[in-house]
DNA sequence: ACCATAATTGATACCGGGTATCATTATCAA
DNA sequence: TTGATAATGATACCCGGTATCAATTATGGT
């Protein structure tokens, strides 16, 4: 199996080219170290594994990221921020099943959601603007394994 | 209008006591404060009319209103985390609509959010244990008063 | 290829929000 | 009253993230 014309990393940097951000060495490593992952991770430990790069480079890419939508942030239960690569196809708002036991996680789809807050907000009269959604669980495997 | 027959500090005394834990002069102290808002705050802010009293105090008597479910968690979208009374007879888990412009928040009743996380989890195999769900906007008042 | 300009970088200090520690004090049941 | 135990508050600390700023680097025009 060949790999694609265009590899993750470069589709990011190209995400942030788009916003006239420039295509720097840091900005490369920090990308391909994303690209790399493939389970939602903190700023600080990918920081930990681009020796050589400052904190501040590591934090402002993954905000230039978010930004783009090429990037997501996650919220888990206990509160601390992770990050994970968007879905290809699948930039916009969205949520996430996260499983709390592997760390895997789905974006919540065919979930209509928006529809039904409209509905609600229609209700209490109240004009929605946007919203945060995130739904914990155990995904397949984890729930087969444990069968608790 | 005569007050009623407890207040609402001694409401939330009742709630920490029914855990187990003592009814203590800072606690009171804490209590009365938060019984006075009638908005959501940060614990920064509710510490500051504090005087005399320990931070380490003010946040530790939250995390028991939280546990106890007389106080609720709210996440503002910049990520700030605030408190606020449960509306009264509303104490196990629900979601807010919060008022960007006035801070106002109610509580988003007649959602059935469950249920189609529900459906949706079985479409995905996902077991859901958890979720977490903040809505954003702005309140009939501010709506109307602002027209923009 | 060169230059001027503006963006980017990384070291660092700083900040906000929250927690661990621990000696002292207060609560409450017996 | 007393003793076991919980609570307090001062403090230091931790964590995640941001502001600052001088030095460096990318880029577009010539």
């Amino acid at each position: 199996m060949r790999s694609r014309s265009y590899s993750i990393a470069e589709q990011l940097i190209e995400a942030l080219e788009e916003q006239g951000y420039r295509d720097t060495g840091p900005r490369r490593r920090v990308v391909e170290a994303i690209a790399r992952k493939n389970r939602h991770f903190t700023a600080e430990a990918l920081w930990e594994e681009l020796p050589g790069i400052g904190r501040a480079t590591v934090y402002r890419a993954l905000k230039l990221l978010v930004q783009s939508g090429a990037l997501c942030r996650v919220m888990l239960e206990d509160g601390n921020r992770h990050y994970q690569l968007s879905e290809p196809g699948h930039r916009g708002h969205h949520h996430h099943l996260l499983c709390v036991h592997c760390g895997e996680s789905e974006d919540l789809r065919g979930c209509d959601i928006e529809g039904q807050l409209r509905s609600v907000a229609t209700a209490h009269r109240f004009q929605i603007t946007g919203h945060w959604l995130e739904v914990y669980g155990q995904c397949r495997k984890c729930a087969a394994g444990r069968a608790s």
